[in-house]
DNA sequence: TATGAATGAGCATTCATTCAT
DNA sequence: CATGAATGAATGCTCATTCAT
């Protein structure tokens, strides 16, 4: 889906038959209007006019707007997972690195791409009264650094008597709001880096 | 249930002539419907009947939709503060203390009220997608935070390398998440306050 | 539901508050396009602006347009019944005569509410493919005539072989089918009505 | 399953050059889904699909939908006469024999082919708003009817005070109705065609 | 001959708000 | 002060049909 060549402006290869490029573009389409008007603002027709393409495309693509509104998500998890996963796997396993490291992508991923955490994470109540299924995004996300307390519980390098779970949560909350206002507030993004991971160190360290 | 304050916001209602009973009833009503249905899915009509009035009757009482649940936020906001107060000031000045006793409140605060908190941080870009005015709530009780957190620093009980808004922030977040996690996993009471506390104090003592 | 007095154009009278006069418009309004274009090619926002009201005026009155639709087959079911009740009661109750009377008081009806029987007659299984509910229109109109057949296999003047069921079915089928050709091909009614009632003692009058 | 006939009425399709298989496999697939779903359920895209062919190809051999619905009814008309030709020019003449006989023929049609005749005879109106064209399947069959109801007035085994056409209508709706009631509720197809055919050879013979 | 992605007019329905009473 | 009938812009979604391949 999106292997190389692409037919109208670079150079279409001839495999199969045609390439489902409606797809990308409805993407593209949607992650912006969502990051610039949010879920609510954002109709379906708008994400296929934007994407250049009819209003009912939109549906041969997504059974309806939560489900491409839950595939943008979705695809702003896997993208800063990545960003994560790639910049703490360079660093060494200390506390601090692991923490450094971890806002330094965070804070990467949002600079390149404005908006799209803030729109990612809107409440998945608000986005349908009913079937409100899976786990919002920041509590999975709460979760993996429920995963790393564990670790460092286990190594001896963080506080034993911390329930993993509940640390995690925490520290994913702190990063969230500290984000989101530093954000809004136009703090600077080494002061921001510096401090939190300062105190979740500090919170964290034996 | 809250009748004098009501000016620090914006709707501030018809002041109160003679029987101010209609406003208590909407306000009543409101409340216990964007508790249980969300803001989207509750309507000035359903808050009207709800308080046995008649639909136009809702906007004798508020300019709009979005003032009457602003005002409902306002209240939830000045009530949570009235907790938090009455404990903080009832414990010594010392920063453990101060941090279980507002937690303590918040948590009682939840346990009496439940689901006013999540539905009064019901993030604004949602209830109104032009003019995203005012402060949010959580950004709000972050810098209530972050007065704490410089108390604290000046009296030499905390580390004097943060910077108290950030700190600030990444407090309020981590009893923000850990609550509405704890909430929806169904942790006991004390092991969120004994993990947040210690976590909180292990982070600011210096 | 339409008493007296009406404010627009006659005179409005005071009692209550204001006159619903708006189901009324709209009674008027769905059977007049039903009638023209059938359900299929009649939109509630067209019954809406036949009756000189707003869109949403239409589901003030009517949950859906299929309810408005089956409020409009019922009404004419019932305005039908009106008129052979009225006829067959005023005739003796001799076979031939009860026939007869029968007959002329349908196509009186329909004379005088020309294409209303048709339109109300629309196969429901057509109006919604869901909940098919109820007996159609014309399943409950046979019943009404094997009650009849019963009544004159009671007496005698019936075969008694016959099974007022199917029978009764039959004469409405009968009925039914001659009166929709009838009115297509243009034939004279007084044929219809001699025909068919000669067809109908013959088949019943032992 | 009808590949020969084909051009009594609009559509025709291409006339068969090489392998006409796909119009066969639509025809399946179009009656199958009428059967089940009706007319309005059934999506052109439905049916090829059924068909297992592209979509496309739908509009390979059906100018359109209507198209292909009226080329359903038209086979099932065939279907039906060659059923009822078969066993009336088996009987002997007889007024009741033909009767009888007819009756048969359609029952044991509908019960080889459940709900085809139903499907078939959608109203007309219904399919198309404007254009109401071609005679509906019943009328054409009434017709049919009337013809018999002819020779047997001219060969003195009828009332010779009928109208033919009138009657043939009569006789086909009672057939009609009592087959759509019967079917509903169940009844044993020999009361049905024995009450017929009393009732239909008391109202014709003379 | 066959395909299926693309189209967009069209539809039923909702709901925040107004205003005559 | 209170009412609730009326409003109509707006929304999410469907589907018969076309056309580039």
């Amino acid at each position: 889906m999106v292997q190389a060549a692409m037919k109208t402006g670079e150079d279409a290869a001839r495999p199969g038959r045609r390439r489902p490029e409606s797809l990308g573009k409805l993407k593209k389409a949607a992650r912006k209007l969502f990051v610039e008007r949010g879920y609510h603002a954002t109709r379906p027709q708008d994400i296929a006019r934007e994407a250049g393409l009819g209003h009912g495309t939109f549906y041969l693509h997504y059974d309806d707007k939560r489900a491409c509104f839950l595939a943008f998500v979705e695809d702003a998890r896997l993208e800063l997972q990545h960003y994560v996963e790639a910049r703490v796997s360079a660093s060494d396993g200390s506390l601090e690195r692991t923490i450094a490291a971890s806002l330094n992508a965070i804070y990467d991923y949002s600079e390149t791409h404005p908006g799209v955490l803030g729109a990612a994470m809107t409440d998945e109540a608000v986005i349908d009264a009913e079937g409100v299924q899976a786990v919002p995004l920041l509590v999975r996300w709460g979760r993996e650094w429920a995963e790393q307390v564990r670790r460092h519980i286990a190594d001896g390098s963080a506080w034993a008597d911390y329930d993993a779970d509940i640390v995690g949560q925490a520290i994913l909350g702190a990063i969230h709001q500290t984000g989101l206002e530093g954000y809004r507030s136009g703090r600077k993004r080494q002061d921001l880096v510096d401090n939190l991971t300062r105190f979740l160190v500090r919170a964290l360290r034996r």
